[in-house]
DNA sequence: AGTCGGCGATGACAAATGTCATGGCCGTAC
DNA sequence: GTACGGCCATGACATTTGTCATCGCCGACT
C-alpha cells in the first residue's frame, strides 16, 4: 500500500481528494491536517510514502512545509497541489523539494499518477507552466522591497507603511518607486497584482 | 437515485467532489460542468435534481446561473458551493434563489447532508455566515460605484478608468471618494478590498 | 583597495489622488 | 409638483504618491 499524508485547509476538498484517491486500490490516506505547521508531525507518526500539499494554508504554506520535510524525512516525496498555477510557486516548489507541481485544473487522473510518478523517483511538472516559469526569470525584488509591497497589499498608506515597518516615508516611497519600476507597473496597486499573479509576494 | 450536476471550474475539486458523493449509494452525479454559462442546458439535458454550483467560475457566477436555473427549471434545487464565506455571496445567493449555502471549509459530510435536506424541502444555512450577513446590512454601494470600483480594482489610473468607462476624470474621482467614505477606507486600494471582503464586488 | 549592491535616509519636484461645493438632467415616490 | 436620489460633470484645493539626485553604512566579491 502507498501511505498517504494529505495537507489542505479546505475540508470538503480535503475530503473529496481523500476519497479520489481512496479510489485506487493501492493508495491509502493515512493522514490529514489542514494546516502548514502540522505536516511533519503527522508525517512521523503515520509513517508516509508522499505527501500532497496545498500551497496555501494557515500556519505554514505547502511550499515551507515541503522545505522542512526534505530536511527531517528525506525519503519522503512530495507532491505540491495549488489552486494557482503562478510560475514563481512552481519555482519556489522545486527548490523547497518537490517532486511535482500540479495545479487543480488538472484533471483529477494527474492526480494518482503524479503520486506513482514520484515514487517512482519521476520529477512531474506541467510543461507549459515550466516554460512560463523559465521565460519569466527569478523574482526581481530584494526582500526589503517584498516586505513592504506586502504590507501595501491591503492599502495602507505611506505614514502606516513607515509606522509597521519602522521605516521613515522617503525610505518606503523609495522602495515602492524601485518595486514599480523592476515590475513595470504604474502604481503600487498594479505592482501588488503583477506581484502577485506571478508568485512573487 | 438522487440525480446531481456538479459545476466547479477547477477539474481536481470537481472530479473529487463527484468521487466523494459517489460514495452515497442513492447518489449519481449525472453531469459536470466547468463554466457557469453550461449549467442551464446541462441540466436540462440529464434531468437533474440538484445543482451543486460553485460560485466563482468563467462565463458566468454560479450566483447569476442558480437566478436562470431559477427561471428556467423552478422544480430544481441549487447548493450554492464556495471558498469564500463572504456575507454579500450568502445574501445574492439566497436572492437567486439557492436552497443552500456551504462553504468549502464545512466537513464534506455537510455536503451530502445538505443535499438530502434540500430536497426535503429545507434550506440549509451556515447560522455563523448568516448572523455575519444580517449584521452587515445590505450593500450601499449604487451600482456606478460598484463598477467603477471594480475597474479600478487592477491598479487602473484615472485617466484609464475614464477611458474605459466614458466618463470624465473628475466623475470617476467623485465615485471613487463616495465609495471609500461608505465603506469606511482611506483609499481605493483599501476600498477594493473591503469590497470583496463582503462579497460586495 | 576598489567596486558593487542592498539597506536606510533626506529633500525637492511633478503627478495622481481624494475632497468639497456646486450644478444640471433624469425618474420615482409622496 | 416637489422633494429625493442616482448619474454625470466642472473647478478648486489639499494631500498623497511616485520619481530623482544624493548621501552614508555595510558586506561581498575581485
Amino acid at each position: 500500500m502507498i501511505r498517504i499524508l494529505l495537507a489542505e485547509d479546505q475540508s470538503m476538498v480535503r475530503e473529496a481528494l481523500a476519497a479520489l484517491l481512496g479510489l485506487e486500490p493501492d493508495f491509502e490516506v493515512v493522514a490529514q491536517v489542514a494546516r502548514g505547521d502540522e505536516v511533519l508531525a503527522a508525517a512521523r507518526a503515520h509513517d508516509v510514502d508522499v505527501a500532497l500539499l496545498d500551497i496555501e494554508m494557515p500556519g505554514m504554506t505547502g511550499i515551507e512545509a515541503a522545505a522542512v520535510l526534505r530536511r527531517e524525512l528525506p525519503a519522503l516525496k512530495v507532491v505540491v497541489l495549488t489552486t494557482f498555477g503562478r510560475p514563481g510557486y512552481l519555482r519556489s516548489a522545486m527548490e523547497s523539494g518537490a517532486s511535482a507541481f500540479l495545479v487543480k485544473d488538472a484533471p483529477a487522473a494527474q492526480l494518482a499518477a503524479a503520486v506513482r510518478k514520484v515514487l517512482a523517483g519521476e520529477r512531474v511538472i506541467d510543461p507549459t507552466l515550466a516554460a512560463a516559469a523559465l521565460a519569466e526569470g527569478a523574482n526581481p525584488l530584494t526582500e526589503r522591497e517584498r516586505d513592504v509591497l506586502r504590507a501595501a497589499a491591503d492599502g495602507s498608506t505611506n505614514a502606516e507603511l513607515a509606522e509597521t515597518l519602522h521605516l521613515s516615508q522617503g525610505t518606503v516611497r523609495n522602495y515602492l518607486s524601485t518595486a514599480i519600476q523592476k515590475l513595470a507597473a504604474r502604481n503600487r496597486a498594479e505592482a501588488v497584482r503583477i506581484a502577485r499573479d506571478k508568485g512573487w509576494l
